[in-house]
DNA sequence: AACGGATGTTTGCGTTGTCATCATTGTTTC
DNA sequence: GAAACAATGATGACAACGCAAACATCCGTT
């Protein structure tokens, strides 16, 4: 009530951060735009002008999630070195970024998102699996990986990571790094004896 | 209001069951204990005796989850067959579990409950994951898998297969079942050359 | 038959999401 | 530059919700 601005200026990020810092902290459930609206100090219905619902804001989140996760791949991805010391960069950036975001984690793959946003998930998921893709075909063109669609071989990697961060997620950073390098072996050597 | 009896006779499996199928319907958020309450023919505060709260609601479902998803294993590793065949059959289980149940398979990996239970969680996950072992090391014993920790080998199985459930949830059913196949060939032969 | 625990009801409180309506600011158009 | 307009925020209201306290009813045990 004092000198602040009638407009906020950039309400819509303001919620977006303060709504992933609850999230991390309460939980989804523990979420309430009527709280976001105090720590931005505008009105408890402020926020609906930019998010039609809460849905609407978890959903926005969500993607902001992809986007960063997808930055981070990219990122790891650059680092050079041969397929396998590749595949394992990206998949301590995945796990990392897993550790860092759990609940965001959590709600960048639920399932009770709107038909519309579910859409755009499933196109970042999609370019999230393809940014495995490029490391394995490389592979595959230097005699690293055995051959076989390069997507089907993607797909598998980036299950398996996406399933390392969810059964690791009660162990330490250190047992998960080592659980890590041992699935990446697995991954390359396979299960049947050579 | 009418003949009804004071007491409900099993109320908390009927609010257990009501609150799968909202969940299933609109998810963690859209569940009501009033609802629920009213779906069972009982005042809104009934549910307050046997769940402390909605929290502890969803923590027990989760946990019925993880006994019904470990049963559904236990059938597909009592098949027979191979090692490969095995493993197969108990993706198909795990798949087809998630498939039929997304929401719950959701809650059931949720990073929101309650510290103690979270411990049962972690618990079941384990005994999950130790139902892949035993195909494992039978495998290893009859050659048909190569060596190496067993534990270490079915945690990344059993990541794959979980990655597989939540990377594939906007494919059909067909596509899943052929991507699972790819799957554990590639886990079985492994991407690097032969 | 009496008692006590388990189960269900009633009442009330504070919070929340959402909507309708009004106020203020920023931008475009003439 | 003023007027129209869109964007953004404020206010007020409402129903639904979770939760807790106090009360009622039933059931099994003694």
């Amino acid at each position: 009530m004092a000198d602040r601005p009638y407009h906020h200026g950039d309400l819509r990020a303001a919620l977006l951060a303060s709504a992933e810092r609850a999230l991390a902290e309460r939980g989804p459930a523990g979420l309430s735009l009527r709280e976001l609206a105090r720590e931005a100090g505008v009105s408890h219905a402020a926020p609906g002008r930019h998010f039609r619902d809460k849905q609407a804001l978890l959903d926005a989140l969500a993607l902001t999630g992809f986007e960063r996760l997808i930055g981070r791949l990219a990122e790891a991805s650059a680092s050079g070195g041969g397929a396998r010391a590749q595949v394992l960069a990206m998949a301590r950036a995945y796990v990392g970024f897993a550790m860092e975001h759990e609940a965001l984690l959590d709600l960048m793959y639920a399932h009770k998102h709107d038909p519309g946003v579910s859409e755009q998930l499933a196109d970042a998921v999609s370019r999230l699996k393809d940014m495995l893709v490029r490391p394995i075909a490389d592979g595959q063109a230097a005699g690293e990986i055995a051959g076989g669609d390069p997507v089907t071989l993607a797909s598998t990697v980036s299950a398996t990571l996406h399933g390392i961060t969810v059964f690791g997620a009660t162990v330490s950073p250190e047992e998960i790094d080592a659980g890590l390098a041992d699935a990446v072996h697995v991954l390359f050597e396979g299960l049947a004896p050579r």
